[in-house]
RNA sequence: GGGCGGAUAGCUCAGCGGGAGAGCAUCUCGUUUACACCGAGGAGGUCGUAGGUUCAAAUCCUAUUCCGCCCA
């Protein structure tokens, strides 16, 4: 189709260049553009088993394609019918259901009369598609509508060309629609072809292949079917045949590949039989072998596959696998071949002729799983990669793809093809429409890798990629993983330029960690397990928030800052920990980053790739629950006094004085982090005092009070302050309060609940005390 | 016509039964030798609407509106 749409740019059409010629300019853009993707996914650091690149017309694909369809003729799936199917007339071919887009238009509802014999009386039927007139076989009404009950069994004239019809009675003439009497053009349309059936009516076609009006037409042979319906319109109005014409909402379907309105059309074709061929497909899923991800998938799948209908798989195009059947002269069977035959296998005659269709792309993609390991031979590849553990596609996929890829698995492997099935997000253009080549409304993505890198690219996605939830494409957030990716880098280089005298002599466990150690390295652990485990229910985003939380706000704005004052006393330990920490994080990110974390790790060690070492375990040594709650007091310390710094704004670089008052531990347990306190919080001494400071700024942390000595002129702040805090307090002590008056409440909820709401009116008084005292003195 | 998904801070989205969160944008302060693609701090939301279940609802149920997708 897109090679076609080019060379008609060119000025050249497919019927002059010939069949030879159009199949050559296909594969030149087969190699062109196929290269290009492979070439995009390299860029994107997707590591394939290159080797096993393979194309749906390679010799291999085509063997199983061909073997798998004589299989399937031979079990009679296959056959020949006549029927109506989806004719692209621009395509000039058949069409699966699958390839037909429906959309909603705003067309017109005309109203036409068809006199009775007796040239006085008529009937009115309405129709969207009045040039089919001319096909008409029957009007049927309903047997239940009163209206009509007297014409049953009378003749009518079709207006213009006066060819005579019965009036018939059949229950599937909607009451509602129009007037409820429905025109029957058995070669036209679907419903329309089932009356026919079973009423004997004629097949009258006429529209052509190409969508023109072929000799049964008459007098408007020749004209486009849309054109013919102008034409017909005007003519009908003219002899008073036209009742009237309303604006109407209905959904023609389109080619999805050229987006031409299909037409219904008789012909003769031929279809897969998938009743029986679905059943275990359908268990296979139903029986939860065969998992849908998100799993509300698996319903849009088993719908679909409990109202399956026939596929039509032959198609009148010059390009794809041709159908291997040939038809006897002689005998006039037609048989499938596993190798081109000379003469016919039923009656020896050599008057056969091949079949001049291909099959539908989608019949190979289905024997993809197992046609490219090397079906129908027993090769070691299919034994060792079949089944495969998960397929990762799109969700308009689900039926081409995913649901033949498990029915023909079935089939011909007597096995799944895969044990779950992810459906990724979809990615939205800044308009909200899907991205598509066909559309054009996608974007290169060389250009994003090229402004952003390839790591931001899909670090920035992979964070909005929530199951099943279309992304709306946004430069903003790869600037955010742009950001991210150079804080990676930058705090790397700090670790390597501060860690080159490093030798790896001793293991962890052999220094002497303080809480600060401890606390780092069990967030680790914490992150190790969340990411590996996020990881397997392929929930990538939360991995990546993950992995972004920790490294920004635990790692670098924390430990690193903190790392700096160790680097100076304690320099091994700490440089111990800064590779390992960093090392351990570069494999969780690898998968998100994989340009990024392996530079970095072979700037760190020559040798080994990143990609080679093991996932990260969780080393249950490293977790301390204690150290870490320790650690998030101090955090709250420097926070607090960083709040009062910025309050009245202090210049960060003056340093300042503070005071505290308190329990004996937690002001011991502060003093050993005195040095910390100086730098992180831009403090020069901290004073231990026995009575509270008047003018001073203050805050609360559990069972100390921290206070920022102050000139006299911004006390009025302080008080603005603390009632402001002493307001929300007594807020939150009346929420409490009022659940712990509810009776139902203390009687129904759990005890752990209750407990807790126990403990923070507690603490929220304890505060609310101090806060109270506090105020009382600065009056 | 049937099915599915979404509606939460100005924007893009997390949270999916017990104290409303992130990033960006915005405001204040900052030349602290890893990083201004940065650091510190602040402001900003009656979680689409209406009912219901529950001691307790952004979170569960029902209805409804708007947006998107799929199928017929």
């Amino acid at each position: 189709m897109v090679v076609e749409k080019e060379m008609l740019k060119k000025g050249l059409n497919k019927k002059e260049l010939g069949k030879e010629n159009f199949i050559k300019e296909i594969w030149n853009w087969k190699e062109k553009y196929g290269g290009t993707i492979v070439h995009q996914l390299k860029r994107l650091g997707v590591s394939c088993d290159w080797g096993r690149e393979r194309f749906t017309l390679d010799e291999v694909c085509s063997k199983a394609v061909r073997e798998a369809f004589v299989r399937l003729f031979e079990k009679g799936y296959i056959y020949k019918g006549k029927q109506i199917i989806n004719w692209c007339p621009r395509c000039q071919t058949a069409l699966s259901d699958l390839e037909v887009k429906h959309q909603e238009i705003l067309g017109k509802l005309y109203y036409l009369r068809y006199y009775f014999e007796d040239k006085n009386n008529f009937i009115t039927v309405a129709t969207t598609r009045p040039e089919t007139i001319l096909a008409d076989s029957a009007v049927a009404v309903n047997p239940k509508d009163e209206r009509f009950k007297k014409f049953i069994g009378k003749k009518v004239f079709i207006p213009i060309i006066n060819r005579l019809i019965p009036v018939i009675k059949d229950e599937r003439a909607n009451l509602e629609f129009g007037t409820g009497a429905l025109k029957v053009t058995p070669a036209h349309d679907q419903l329309d072809y089932l009356i026919g059936k079973e009423h004997n009516l004629l097949e009258i076609t006429v529209i052509d292949e190409a969508g023109k009006m072929n000799k049964n037409a008459g007098q408007y042979q020749g004209l486009d079917r849309f054109q013919c319906r102008e034409n017909f319109i005007k003519d009908l109005e003219k002899i008073g045949a036209l009742e009237k014409i309303e604006d109407y909402r209905h959904s023609p379907g389109y080619c999805d590949r050229c987006a031409a309105i299909i037409e219904p059309y008789l012909s003769s074709q031929w279809f897969m039989s998938m009743n029986e061929l679905v059943k275990p497909a359908i268990s296979a899923v139903k029986e939860g072998k065969i998992k849908f991800i998100p799993e509300r998938f698996s319903k849009v799948y088993l719908y679909w596959m409990e109202n399956i209908r026939d596929w039509c798989i032959s198609r009148q195009l010059w390009w794809g696998h041709p159908i291997p059947v040939w038809e006897c002269i002689s005998c006039g069977k037609f048989l499938a071949y596993r190798e081109d035959p000379k003469t016919c296998k039923s009656c020896g005659s050599a008057n056969i002729s091949p079949d001049p269709d291909v099959l539908d792309t989608w019949f190979s993609s289905g024997l993809w799983p197992f046609s490219t390991l090397g079906w129908p031979e027993n090769t070691p590849e299919l034994k060792y990669y079949y089944p495969s553990s998960s397929l990762l596609t799109a969700r308009e996929i689900i039926f081409l793809r995913v649901a033949r890829m498990i029915i023909f698995g079935l089939e011909f492997m007597r096995d799944i093809p895969f044990k779950e099935v992810y459906i990724h997000s979809t990615i939205l253009n800044q308009e909200g429409r899907r991205m598509s080549k066909s559309l054009g409304t996608g974007i290169d993505p060389l250009e994003l890798f090229d402004k952003y890198g390839v790591d931001a690219t899909r670090f920035g996605l992979t964070l909005e990629t929530e199951q099943g939830q279309d992304i709306w494409f946004s430069e903003e957030r790869l600037n955010l993983a742009r950001n991210f990716a150079n804080k990676i880098w930058n705090a790397a280089r700090f670790i390597l330029q501060n860690t080159k005298d490093y030798k790896d002599n001793h293991p962890l466990e052999s220094y002497s960690l303080n809480f600060i150690d401890k606390w780092i390295l069990s967030a680790l652990q914490r992150v190790i397990k969340e990411v590996s485990s996020h990881l397997e229910v392929y929930e990538f985003a939360v991995s990546a928030r993950i992995l972004y939380d920790f490294f920004w706000d635990d790692f670098c704005d924390w430990y690193l800052e903190i790392a700096k004052l160790f680097l100076i006393k304690e320099k091994e330990k700490t440089q111990k920990i800064l590779i390992f920490v960093l090392e351990n994080f570069l494999k969780l990110l690898h998968p998100f980053m994989p340009h990024l974390s392996e530079k970095i790790w072979q700037i760190k060690e020559e040798k080994n790739f990143l990609i080679n070492s093991p996932w990260p375990e969780i080393n249950l040594n490293l977790i301390f629950n204690e150290e870490e709650s320790q650690f998030k007091l101090l955090r709250k310390f420097i926070r607090g006094i960083r709040n009062l710094r910025s309050e009245i704004k202090i210049n960060p670089a003056n340093k300042i004085r503070i005071e505290i008052l308190g329990e004996e531990n937690l002001i011991k347990e502060i003093f050993q982090f005195k040095e910390l306190i100086f730098s992180l919080a831009g403090v020069f001494e901290i004073k231990e005092i026995s009575q509270r400071p008047k003018i001073a700024l203050s805050f609360v942390l559990e069972a100390l009070e921290v206070f920022l000595p102050l000139e006299k002129d911004l006390l009025n702040q302080e008080i603005v302050r603390k009632e402001k805090e002493l307001e929300d307090l007594e807020k939150n002590i009346e929420r409490i309060n009022q659940k712990l008056r509810n009776q139902d409440f203390l009687t129904k909820a759990p005890q752990e609940i209750l407990e807790k709401e126990k403990n923070k009116l507690k603490n929220y008084n304890l505060l609310k005390n101090k806060i109270k005292e506090r105020l009382k003195d600065l009056e």
